[in-house]
Order: structure tokens, then sequence, then C-alpha cells
DNA sequence: CTACTAAATGATACCTAGTATCAATATGGT
DNA sequence: ACCATATTGATACTAGGTATCATTTAGTAG
């Protein structure tokens, strides 16, 4: 793998969950050497399906702590199970969802905050957070779907 | 109730579904009745208890008919239960949600559209759809929370 | 009005996704 | 090695929703 700046290693996550006070078991590992070996759009049930011999418990568990620790996004979908993505380093950043296959691409759009702050300021209320997610087709799903 | 633009009416709704080939039966009417009533920001089980004596799936059945039918939004939250909304005559538009509340605006934002169309002609895909959910602390649950 | 056909309904069983409980086990610190 | 605590797995449970299928109801033709 060639390392970038948004490489991710289950060293590094195990780290930061040891220095949030949660110790870094041989079960965490595991599930995320699953993690990071599938990186973005899974749901926690593949997990479950994929890293065997723990129970369901422990891999809902660890998905849990990952959110909190913020090293996941939970995505929640139209329909089904919502996925997670790991945060890479991006910062702030917006998901761009294959409808095909589920791949899930960041993007970033200074002109979305530019937006909210116009719309904080119109009275509506004070911005607790936004969601936003753009569903497209892929190029490699596109000639799969026909017309 | 002082009329408006966005007003709708169980009859006209009942009306669309019967001229997309449904039945405007009793039962319909009678959950039609409930989300009216009710307006924005339910869920599929707040009608089940709303609306006493009909079956859970016919209720469950109404609503995927009235999604289907285009007359509610679907609005996929981080947690819980999906919320749905009437959809008004606005049109294309996105949702601005108070965490404290429940209540769901409607807004526009045409700087959005354009953004999309950017994005789409930076080459990552065909956008098929996209959700955009604003969370907010309206002005009435601000001084709930405290700081 | 009656009969017919298809749509709609309710009861029920079932399913998926996820959480609570709690006894057993593993971990880090001393 | 020992202790206190965190973590784990098995299990039962919950929420939210769907599938099945016998029964009922609505529209329609006579």
């Amino acid at each position: 793998m060639i390392p970038s700046i948004n490489m991710v290693t289950t060293k590094e996550i195990l780290d930061t969950i040891e220095s949030g006070g949660h110790r870094p078991t041989a079960s965490r590992r595991r599930v995320l050497d699953a993690v990071v070996a599938r990186g973005d759009g899974f749901t926690a049930e593949e997990l479950v399906a994929e890293v065997k011999g723990l129970g369901r418990a422990t891999i809902y568990r660890t998905v849990r702590l990952l959110l909190k620790e913020g090293l996941l996004c939970k995505l929640s979908l139209q329909d089904g199970a919502p996925r997670y993505t790991l945060f890479h380093r991006l910062g702030h950043h917006h998901h761009l969802v294959c409808v095909g296959c589920g791949v899930v691409q960041e993007f970033r759009q200074s002109v979305i905050e530019q937006m909210l702050m116009n719309l904080e300021a119109s009275g509506t209320g004070t911005i607790m957070g936004h969601r936003i997610e753009v569903y497209v087709l892929c190029p490699a799903c596109l000639p799969k779907v026909g017309s």
C-alpha cells in the first residue's frame, strides 16, 4: 500500500482509543483490521460477518466506540442499515455515495459553509450540525445500469 | 385554519392517490387525517399510536404508498426512526430539523444546485439525488437547553 | 341490486438491526 | 501474583418494519 496523507492504520486508531482511556484489546484490534482493510462504506453487520469468532455485541460496541472517538463517520442512508467510513484527515467533509456499489467518496465545498451561515443569519435557529449526502452512479456502475 | 399556498387537505391527497390507481378507502382517509393534522416531523409509529383500530401493516403500507406517490418526504435522521413530512408545494427543498422538538422546516438554496453541477462536472459520477439536512435548535428550544 | 374480480386489510409470524443484562474473562497497575 | 475494573460473549430482548394469507371491501359489469 502506498502511504498517503489519508492513510490510517490499525495501530494509529488503537493509539487514539488508548489515549481516550480504553484498552487496546485483541478483539478491538481484529475489528480495526477489518475496518481498515474495508475502508469505506461498510455496515456493522458486514463486520460481524467478516470478523469471525467475536460476539455481535462486541462488534457493535466497537463501532459505537469508534464513532464516539470520532474515528468513524456514520451515514444514515435512505434505506437499509447505516454505513460507516473511516474519518480520514480531510477534516470536515461531505459524502458522495454510489447507489450502485456503495462506494463512498468525500468532498468539501466551502460554498456550503457559506450557505449555512446565511441560513443561520436568517433567524431559523442555531445550527447544531448538518448532513449532506450526494447519491451518484460512479463511472464504474453507470454502464451496468443501462439508460 | 387560514388557507395558504402550502395547505394540503386530506381530500387533495386522496384524489392524488386515486388518480394513481389506488382506492380511496376509509382506512386511508383516517391515516391521512392524522398525517394532515400532524403535518410535519412524525414517525410511522406515532401514526400507529394515533390512529386506533387500524392494523400496523395498513399504516406502514399507507406511509409507503404516500412516499411512492411523492406526497411525503422521508427524513432518515442520525438516530431513531425516520420521520416523515408532507411534501408541500414548495417543490424541491431541503430540511431544517430542530434537535430539541423535532419540528421540521423547509428551505431552498439555489447555491446548492449550483454546487452539485460543479461536483458532477468534476467527474465523480452521475448525480442521482442528494440529501441535505441541517440540525438546529429553534428559537423556542434554545432557552430550554441552556448553554 | 347482485355477482364478480382485484385491491386492501388485519392478524400473525417473521426479519433486521441493534441494545441490555450479567456472569465469565482479560487487562493494566501495584 | 493480586486486585479492581474494563471488556467480552451468550442470551434475551426491543424497535421498526415486512411477508403471508385468509378475510373483507371497493369498484364494475350485468
